[in-house]
RNA sequence: GGAGAGAUGGCAGAGUGGUUGAAUGCGCUUGUCUCGAAAACAAGUAUAGGGAAACCUAUCGGGGGUUCGAAUCCCCCUCUCUCCGCCA
């Protein structure tokens, strides 16, 4: 969420900043809900220290011995009874009117940083480093991950339309492994990082999903279960940062660096007819996940870091992957800058993202309402979040089939990963 | 799912209609004392909104109501705990 004052303090700076994203964003109802808000304010507040006055003159009185009943008390109960009916009709006009800034404000994207290069789209991503280029297999035919999977039947996605619908995968035997193995490397490598192991609940309520940014705009994005207030987690990033929540933590206790591994679940409305193969776009995903709750001051440098810290993930499986940073015009909502890593897919020929590593900034504490005390200094101060992926798995292991695979059909399984899976070298 | 109890400041814990934003203790900050520390003593110590400021307003789990006036009374909701039932 953007901060109210600096909107009203600074409207054409703040609009200038949303205008480089994409989609189109105008502060003006906000600014003239404000203005009304803040007129009704002023008159209720008086109205209100009115009415507090009688109400201690009242009891004032009584107290010094006036007659409860008599006309020095009767004529303050009626102008008591004034107040409060002119009260009874500014109180839910100013109410409403918070109400709709509020919501209006949920609903702002983050400001772009100012070192996020400007742009439209993903086409105007800037490509910061490659890495692994030796390491792309060559070769004539390169089969995609779907049908070396299938063949080696390690999964199947036919029969999970059976057991729930399209976009969901089943792995088996040595895909299963695989999975487990990866997920199990990546959390002990973040943990050796720094991280701390966290397993949250899956399910997550409203209040969590707006603090993080999914709701309420992308509502339609979430599974919601039909008879409570809860979603399934559309990434770890949603209960890693509401384990903060409403708290003041104390800044020696910063940086605060967290890892998980969930499933994420995700509709993924609109992407009807894109990735309808293979492990890249499923409803049901596995992903190990890297928050940080950091100090203003030392976001940057802690989001170098956590990016760094995804990067070494994909050199250790030998994966070519490229680091992109995002343009203004492809920022996630919440993101002020964000760096995707881009993992080589032989079989496409191109790049796909694996891990999407934003900075937040304030964004997140701010709706979220998670701040922090530094000792000494009066009152307290957002804190920044930030959050990448370290890594994506089912892509990862779409990843490791491709840039694996043997001429004769088989996958040689990363070296990193045999004492995950038995000493297993091949499927 | 059934029955009951509870939710107050950083923490513990008073407070059942009236100058209570809230006693007291702990913690924290500052000062006195001390070579220094401890102890003792004294003062201070919530958050948010509005206002140039003086200052005003809101907040005792959340929402609504009664009243001139609500932490305190009434209604609804959420959460926590205990017992019973069910259960990995």
């Amino acid at each position: 969420m953007l901060d109210l004052k600096q909107i009203r303090k600074d409207s054409a700076a703040v609009q200038a900043k949303l205008n480089l994203r994409s989609g189109s964003y105008d502060l003006q109802p906000i600014l003239d809900l404000d203005g009304q808000q803040r007129n009704l304010e002023t008159e209720r507040s008086q109205l209100q220290a009115r009415s507090n006055e009688i109400g201690k003159l009242v009891g004032q009185t009584i107290k010094g011995g006036g007659d409860p009943k008599g006309p020095e008390v009767a004529a303050l109960k009626t102008e008591g009874n004034e107040v409060k009916q002119k009260l009874g009709e500014l109180e839910p006009r100013e109410r409403e009117l918070k109400v709709q800034i509020n919501d209006l404000l949920l609903r702002l994207p983050n400001l772009p940083g100012d070192s996020a290069p400007e742009g439209e789209n993903e086409e105007d991503n800037v490509e910061v480093s490659r890495w692994g280029d030796e390491n792309k297999p060559t070769g004539e035919k390169l089969l995609p991950h779907w049908e070396l999977g299938e063949k080696l039947g390690i999964f199947n996605f036919e029969r999970s339309t059976k057991i729930a619908q399209s976009r969901f995968v089943t792995l088996l035997g040595a895909g299963a492994a695989l999975e487990r193995a990866l997920i199990s490397f990546m959390l002990d490598r973040q943990i050796a990082a720094g991280y701390t192991e966290v397993i949250p609940p899956y399910l997550v309520n409203s209040d969590s999903l707006t603090a993080t940014g999914q709701l309420p705009k992308f509502a339609e994005d979430g599974f919601k279960c039909a008879d409570d207030d809860l979603w399934l987690t559309p990434t770890a990033e949603v209960p890693l940062v509401n384990l903060y929540r409403d708290e003041i933590i104390d800044v020696d206790q910063l940086p605060i660096a967290h890892c998980a591994h969930t499933p994420c679940f995700r509709r993924e409305a609109g992407s009807y007819g894109r990735d309808t193969r293979g492990l890249i776009r499923l409803h049901q995903f596995n992903k190990v996940e890297l928050v940080k709750v950091v100090s203003p001051d030392t976001s940057e440098e802690e989001h170098e870091k956590l990016v760094r810290n995804a990067e070494e993930i994909l050199e250790a499986l030998k994966l070519p992957y490229r680091k992109v940073e995002l343009c203004t015009g492809d920022l996630g909502f919440g993101a002020a800058k964000c760096y995707d890593l881009e993992v080589w897919l032989p079989s496409a020929d191109t790049y796909r993202e694996i891990s999407s590593c934003s900075n937040c900034n304030d964004f997140q504490a701010r709706r979220g309402n998670i701040r922090c005390k530094v000792p000494g200094k009066k009152g307290t101060q957002f804190v920044h979040t930030l959050n990448g992926s370290g890594l994506a798995v089912g892509r990862t292991m779409a990843a490791v089939l491709e840039n694996y695979q043997q001429a004769n059909g088989s996958v040689k399984i990363p070296e990193v990963l045999q004492p995950y899976m038995g000493g297993k070298e091949v499927i």
